[in-house]
DNA sequence: TTAACTGTTGGAAAC
DNA sequence: TGTTTCCAACAGTTA
């Protein structure tokens, strides 16, 4: 039986290596590729400006593929619950096909959507390739439980065998025989909106990272070349505070899978098999995207991962409230010119590099201003290109020392840090032209600038460029502190939970004693 | 010539 | 994928 089908676009944005597409179009009298585009979603905040763009440049990529190709993207507005059932009896579908998504929210609109196809007799086909390994398989091999170290993820990894190969794009005779011919008011019916059609401003006038297949695996080709620069890469070598960035800038096309991890995966097999010496995970480029297998394996594996309460694997800690510093920090206006510049970048790029993302996440969690890590995950999320629920999640509670990493004394200075890799502080002069004139000896620290010298610079602190907020050196000491009560406080509790079943045998007053002791 | 002093470096430990 | 401090070792300087 032919099949009359729909392709479901949501990440996946790619026609290399897309399996779920591949058997979209197998069997096929009539093929749409969709994408489904909820415009309330727009006002929501959620998503910031450059990430829309982001966005609809890689649907227009997309549709400019399949033109070649001999079809067209349709872009349908509305939630997919609304969308699906209509275009079900419009098109009159037999055939549902998308890629897998492991994300919470994501499951639960599938599990929705899949019953809906029930209902009206389509068949849903769902493909894995937005990650390199079936996260189920993963999890099932580590025992029904997500590797929660890199080193056991490996170890799991390395009985389960090479990743699937990628698959080649569909060929244009593969599309033709089932496209469904393009009318002509395909643009202004189902056409990619532009921005200012969904009311987003956008922050910068050109993007610094355009969206798309098409840039990704120009991108990627690019950096595969550099084939010494791939073979040497160690992550924490490169530098957080470059003027222009130190590593691929790949993140966001893999967030929207304009780009397969495994197609990237492959390429850099391929360079390490003409070289000798190459690097090794967790530092080397391959081991880059197996940090990002190891956060999608435990966010699939975690319930209510991106939050602390009802998490199992984050530490609980009396994180505070206070508007005041979020603020000045969510805007960069700290008094640390590295961490408002890093924001800075933040907000205008899209993008910084993943040692600048420690600094700041260090500075509102643990480090200095004690803020709960969810405040600095919702936004990265806004502001990222590449915010992606499990790595975003994860590496908030590595840096807050909440889950995965626990040496909790080891603090990023936001005054001695940068320096290592920026001593003259360009990076800041680039993304906080206030402090343009500031003698390189205070552009770390300009409250130490003697009043002369801010005059001088055209930069009152206070005036110009605000003062720090806190004090480093005494807020850092104290948040260590809190965080050694929480961590104790923690081992107690657990400790206590457990006597009952272990000392079953004895008495309630001797466990009693004992825990005194402890304290 | 050398003991005493100063400053730098690097490694270990503490936070 | 931290930073600071402490101390020993060492080199160079001084009286």
């Amino acid at each position: 039986m032919a099949h009359r089908t729909i392709h479901w676009f949501r990440k996946g944005l790619r026609i290399h290596d897309n399996p779920a597409l591949l058997a979209g179009l197998d069997g096929s009298k009539e093929f749409r590729p969709i994408f489904i585009l909820d415009p309330h979603f727009v006002s929501s905040g959620l998503v910031g400006a450059n990430r829309w763009r982001f966005l609809l440049e890689s649907l227009q990529d997309l549709d400019n593929s399949f033109k070649t190709l001999g079809s067209r993207l349709y872009v349908l507005q509305g939630t997919p619950l609304d969308v699906l059932p209509r275009i079900f009896k419009e098109w009159n579908i037999t055939r549902l096909t998308f890629e897998m998504d492991t994300e919470p929210y994501a499951r639960q609109r599938d599990e929705a959507v899949c019953q809906l196809a029930a209902e009206h007799g389509v068949e849903v086909i769902q493909r894995v390739s937005h990650t390199l390994f079936v996260t189920s398989s993963v999890i099932r091999n580590n025992g029904g439980k997500p590797p929660l170290t890199y080193q056991r993820l490996q170890t799991v990894l390395s009985k389960m065998g090479a990743p699937a190969k990628p698959r080649d794009p569909p060929t244009k005779e593969a599309i033709h025989k089932c496209a469904v011919p393009i009318e002509a008011d395909h643009g202004a019916k189902y056409g990619v909106p532009t921005l200012e059609q969904l009311g987003v401003k956008p922050i910068q006038e050109e993007s610094l990272y355009p969206g798309g297949e098409t840039e990704a695996l120009r991108r990627m080709g690019e950096y595969l070349e550099r084939k010494d620069w791939v073979c040497k890469f160690e992550k924490p070598k490169t530098q957080p505070n470059s003027l222009e960035p130190s590593t691929t800038v790949l993140s966001p096309y893999l967030k929207f899978g304009c780009l397969s991890p495994r197609t990237f995966y492959y390429g850099i097999q391929d360079v390490y098999r003409e070289k000798k010496n190459y690097t090794k995970p967790p530092v080397s480029l391959e081991g880059q995207l197996l940090w990002r297998e190891f956060f999608y394996t435990a966010a699939a594996g975690t319930p209510n991962f991106h939050q602390m309460v009802d998490n199992p694997v984050c530490l609980q800690l009396p994180w505070d409230n206070n508007t005041e510093f979020l603020e000045a920090w969510k805007y960069g206006r700290t008094g640390y010119p590295f961490i408002d510049a890093i924001m800075t970048q933040l907000r205008q790029e899209g993008w910084i590099h993943h040692l600048a993302r420690h600094a700041v996440a260090c500075f509102l969690t643990r480090g200095d201003l004690w803020i709960s890590w969810e405040e600095g995950e919702k936004v990265f999320e806004e502001l990222l290109l590449d915010a992606d629920y499990s790595l975003n999640a994860g590496n908030w509670m590595w840096l807050s020392a909440s889950a995965f990493f626990h040496q909790y004394f080891r603090v990023y200075s936001p005054i001695v840090f940068g320096k290592k890799t920026d001593p003259t502080g360009q990076y800041i002069k680039k993304y906080l032209p206030v402090l343009k004139k500031m003698p390189i000896q205070y552009i770390y620290e300009p409250w130490n600038a003697p009043r002369s010298v801010q005059e001088k610079a055209g930069c009152i602190i206070g005036q110009d460029y605000p003062r720090p907020i806190v004090d480093h050196a005494q807020v850092s000491k104290r948040n260590i502190g809190r965080m050694k009560e929480a961590r104790a406080c923690q081992a107690n509790a657990k400790s206590d939970n457990k006597r009952p079943t272990e000392e079953s045998q004895t008495t309630k007053t001797k466990s009693a004693k004992k825990s005194k002791k402890m304290k």
